[in-house]
DNA sequence: CGATATTATATGTCCGGACAAATAATGAAA
DNA sequence: TTTCATTATTTGTCCGGACATATAATATCG
């Protein structure tokens, strides 16, 4: 490596180098890095620190390696700057702990075109309806959720009115499928009148919608739940920091 | 290594075997682990292969490893299970791609108690007060935005009307400070009495309010923006993967 | 020509070694 | 006893090498 670098460690030198070819189209995304062998040739370095410069871009998911074909440049950049990390999906909702559901209603039902499409499955499709006001501990109604369980976990509904969790943990325990990503979309709408009704709120009031979707892999939907907050009992917070 | 364990790269089992006695106390939080050379003697490998056995468990945020002083333990388990990433911070506003502010006015203010809480300074501090409405490219507003930028910032008024992009990008640019974190909390309220007057609503209209503080380094606040958008068309999405 | 086998290639695992840089421990001087 | 210098230790950078494994390319066979 040049004298006028010797400030950094070579593989550091060797990956800004590539990283720079990347980003300015000399090997787009799409194309094929030189093998290790031609690396070390260009740049009379050892086979060593080429793959330490090469492991870094693929940490970065720059580069994506594959043992006999070599090394595929898959993104331009980084695809992570900032990230809100949650320890626990249950975080997404941010309830007070101690709140809990009083069950109002559950039913097999078939849902129409529009939820269908929110739900991710197709228009007719069954599911597994629960209805619950979330309670403070000192009985007040904090919020109205409307759950759609996947009919394929239909068999948990006897113990819903014992269960202090999650609904996908139970789903989890029960059937061994566990939540891999999750959606949330917050929104605000007139509160819709069975839920008005059931929290004592007056027909034209304001609501937050969030609606969670917990997704298994291949995005197969485990539930969704709809939670209409009185508008201006909600708040929702989001901590964003820099990935270093 | 054992013959037993022969479908396991020799550093997969090391960082298994060492992981195991992290999580059982072996080596609690606050301990040192053996040194490399310790380790190289325990399981009879080379040092190659115990580093990379170290190297993971720095990844996951287990360890930390110290030149000249060993690797301590820093955690029983990786410390994050869901997230939510994002490439640019501008992606946090969620506005579509071609909208841009319509400056209604700028000046320098004394904040009260209330807002100087909120932008993590003391009552009575000075900042620069940046008053727009988002617009799209048809011109219709589409909410309303009031920024309020560190006084230490203020020389970048005269930029602001050419400004396309982010304020925090023309601040880092200019003065070296960049966003390393970024707290967004989404609520609702009833649109303030200026803020209806402006988007031409009512008074008694509702709006999600979403405040976006951006920090530098030390929590330090470089601007904070209050966005008031008609309730009804405010939406905002959230996907949390599991980092596997 | 298509399918299969063989060979070549490219990355993955692992070894051993040397020197550099950061930290800890020890010894000497004030 | 405290401070500073020296030595020892520990991890970081980098070299060279060998064998294993997965993939691509080429050759052979039906």
């Amino acid at each position: 490596m040049t004298d006028t670098n010797t400030l950094k460690p070579k593989y550091i030198q060797v990956f800004d180098d590539l990283l720079e070819r990347i980003s300015n189209g000399v090997f787009p995304v799409g194309s094929t890095l030189p093998t290790e062998k031609e690396l070390c040739a260009e740049f009379g370095i050892s086979r060593y620190t080429v793959r330490e410069a090469l492991r870094r871009l693929a940490e970065r998911g720059i580069v994506e390696r594959r043992q006999g074909s070599g090394s595929q440049v898959v993104a331009e950049n980084g695809p992570q700057v900032y990230s809100h990390r949650m320890q626990s999906i249950s975080e997404l909702h941010q309830y007070a702990t101690l709140t809990k559901l009083d069950y109002i209603d559950s039913k097999m039902v078939i849902v129409d075109d529009e939820i269908a499409q929110i739900l991710g499955r197709p228009s007719g499709s069954k599911w597994l309806q629960v209805d619950a006001l979330r309670r403070n501990p000192q009985g007040r109604a904090l919020n109205y959720t409307r759950i759609y369980i996947n009919e394929a976990f239909r068999k948990i509904e006897p113990e819903l009115h014992d269960l202090s969790g999650p609904h996908y943990d139970l789903i989890e325990a029960r059937f061994g499928v566990s939540v891999s990503e999750a959606v949330q979309t917050i929104s605000a709408e007139v509160f819709p009148e069975d839920v008005a009704k059931a929290l004592g709120r007056s027909e034209k009031s304001w609501s937050v919608l969030a609606i969670r979707r917990y997704l298994a892999l291949d995005d197969m939907p485990i539930q969704t739940s709809f939670n209409w907050t009185p508008a201006e009992e909600f708040s929702y917070v989001m901590h964003l920091k820099r990935d270093d």
